[in-house]
DNA sequence: ATGACTTGCGCGGCAAGA
């Protein structure tokens, strides 16, 4: 089974891209970000004519979740534990997968910035979130994939220029600590589990020429529980999605469970 | 390197992104 995660920095702009995507990596289950559209909005037609079911969580202009898959799927939408909050950023689903099922959640974690405002408290207070959620659902004992844009570069070596982020709400010290806590309770990060690399990425931002000087960070993620770790055989990162004309800046993150 | 792009909203330039 292919699990996979885009932020595609608005579907509306995206959908060609999208289901170009469908059509050739063929993913059992995608999860989506940045919808930045109502769920009246969504291109419901053009996915379904490519054999997809879609779960939609959206938000006018901002944010926004989805989880499309091939079969029919259950979902909760909205990330416990506040109850206040709006923001359109969490969709957890439960997907058949042979004999079995595999939970899946697309997560479209804040950004954050600037630092010494609401939104990194906002940012801190939803991983903190997250981090409870997902001690309930690894209670459960069964294959869990947490997938989507954390907006956390939790190493050095996932920056081009680690000293650009020093002061960001994507790699301060509390932001990491939190994503070790996530790790900490048993995820495992897909990527690292099979490469110690350095200059794997998955964003690189539209300005600076950031694409073409190979100035990315890895933010986006897929965390394992124990039973989905043990299924897995591949990881890809589809780099060459960003080289598209009109692309997000972000690109598709890809496993396989066996 | 001072800024450098893209999107939504909605029709004028901001806010937001990372």
């Amino acid at each position: 089974m292919k699990i996979a995660t885009w932020n595609v920095n608005s579907v509306r702009q995206r959908t060609e891209h999208l289901v170009r995507y469908l059509r050739t990596a063929k993913p059992d289950v995608l999860c989506l970000q940045e919808l930045k559209c109502i769920d009246t909005a969504f291109p419901y037609a053009e996915i379904e004519a490519e054999g997809y079911n879609a779960a939609v969580h959206g938000q006018k202009g901002f944010n926004g979740v989805a989880l499309l898959a091939k079969t029919p799927i259950e979902v909760a939408r909205g990330l416990p534990g506040d109850p206040d909050d709006e923001q359109a950023r969490y969709i957890e689903a439960v997907v058949p997968n042979g004999e079995g099922v595999v939970r899946v959640a697309s997560i479209y974690l804040p950004n954050g910035n600037p630092p010494q405002t609401e939104k990194y408290s906002y940012k801190l207070a939803f991983m903190d979130r997250l981090i409870a959620h997902a001690k309930d659902l690894l209670a459960l004992e069964e294959p869990l994939v947490l997938a989507g844009d954390y907006n956390v570069i939790p190493m050095p070596r996932d920056a081009a220029d680690p000293a650009a982020w020093e002061d960001d709400a994507l790699y301060l010290p509390q932001t990491r600590a939190r994503f070790r806590g996530l790790l900490n309770l048993g995820l495992t990060d897909a990527l690292r589990a099979t490469s110690d690399a350095a200059g794997l990425y998955t964003f690189w931002d539209y300005q600076a020429g950031a694409w073409q000087r190979n100035k990315g960070i890895r933010i986006d993620h897929l965390l394992l529980s124990p039973q989905a770790a043990d299924q897995l055989s591949e990881v890809a990162i589809v780099k060459e999605s960003r080289a598209e004309d009109k692309p997000s800046d972000h690109v598709p993150v890809e496993i396989i469970l066996a």
